[in-house]
DNA sequence: AAATCAATCTCGTAC
DNA sequence: GTACGAGGTTGATTT
């Protein structure tokens, strides 16, 4: 990895057009060819090109050199034609670094990683109710739990980490497309997240689909075989 | 900002679980108590902390220390809670820069540009059409644009830079509402999109929307007040 | 390879 | 300060 910092400014030509006027900013050159342009505030680089992406170091033409470029960068992407043209006007810093192959986020508590739990508790859902199947599929994609609904019928749930008005719109496609089968209705709906937003809620009380909360850590508290004492 | 080469492991604990394991790694600390973590491949950092956020630095505990550690960092969100533990083993590289403040990304072609481009050139969507008004208001939110239909009612149009299902959504939702106002009904209506991908094609064909492709560059190249010459 | 979907999404802006 | 929506979203998984 190589680490640049530079009075810079940077215009990309792609998906859209944009310009940064000129700063003082980090460049990071990856080994993979990634380029980012980092300011010295946010995590998120203010303009990047991905790979597969090839940098030539130009010399600036000489209306650029008049205004102080010492050197014109350009990085195009190989594929979709992106481009980005760097004016460096000055060099503060330049180092290389070997990193080496890093062996990744190992992440826990992850949408899977609830639904997988809440599978196991579907008692969380309603204390008679019991599990059929996850991931049941449908013509229009797999509804994340069915289970079986003491009081008759079925019950869909849609598993979220946050849930908001989207996930709302997609079970009630699903709930629409399951109430034809015979065999599953009357088919209720149920909206798990370890948060709702307000408007979510809302649209899911106005198509009578309840609203639970999940307790990420509680429920993986109560995941070991070991069944609760009391 | 402070730029720093280091073998180290990285625990995080807040939204969700993560674990780094031992590797070399940059890890950027910026002016505003941001913390990042990158590897030599992809823009994305593998870990960060997002300020306001607070780096305590401390001996390791004997534990640790006889596994190679020379410094726990510890990296406490002062509002969530969030927190990461970064165990130092080598310190490779360390330097500091003074960056300033960064005037930021200009951009050109985004959805609100489409907007306000399709807004004087109606004509694309229908020869015989006018424009009402843009961001008409409703109950559940602003229409991108609404024109007068020359063959009677009226045309809600929504804008996106990309169409996928989520936009034809917005979109019903709009007309159900439109629909039921008599100096309005009957409202056709139009998604405008850049790019429309086929599950939203089907969906809006499905509910009688009509999709039209736009092209942005070309509409920028008729923006002049000069009209075409032909 | 294309499409679909989650994300510690990030980041801006309007309310 | 919170909620909402766009993004050169990114990145992983599935078809």
């Amino acid at each position: 990895m190589r680490l640049i910092v530079a009075r810079c400014s940077v215009d990309y030509s792609g998906r859209l057009n944009t310009h940064l006027p000129l700063a003082t900013r980090l460049i990071m050159i990856k080994a993979d060819g990634t380029v980012a342009f980092h300011r010295d505030i946010q995590h998120a680089p203010l303009n990047w090109m991905s790979p597969p992406c090839t940098l030539t170091v130009e010399q600036p033409d000489e209306e650029s050199a008049s205004a102080g470029v010492i050197e014109h960068w350009r990085v195009t992407h190989a594929k979709t034609g992106d481009a980005l043209l760097v004016r460096i006007y000055e060099v503060l810093h330049d180092s290389a670094h070997e990193l080496g192959v890093d062996p990744g986020l190992q992440k826990d508590g992850v949408e899977a990683d609830l639904q997988r739990l809440l599978a196991e508790q579907v008692d969380v859902i309603d204390p008679r109710a019991t599990l059929v199947r996850r991931e049941f599929p449908t013509a229009i994609g797999p509804v994340d739990l069915l289970l079986r609904n003491p009081d008759g019928g079925t019950i869909a749930v849609e598993v979220k980490r946050r849930g908001d008005i989207d996930g709302v719109e997609q079970l009630t496609r699903y709930l629409e497309l399951l109430n034809r089968d015979p065999h599953l209705a009357p088919v209720a709906g149920v909206f798990a997240a370890q948060e709702i937003k307000p408007q979510a809620k809302v649209l899911a009380g106005d198509r009578g689909i309840r609203c639970v909360i999940l307790d990420y850590e509680g429920m993986k508290g109560t995941e070991s075989g070991a069944p609760r004492l009391f």
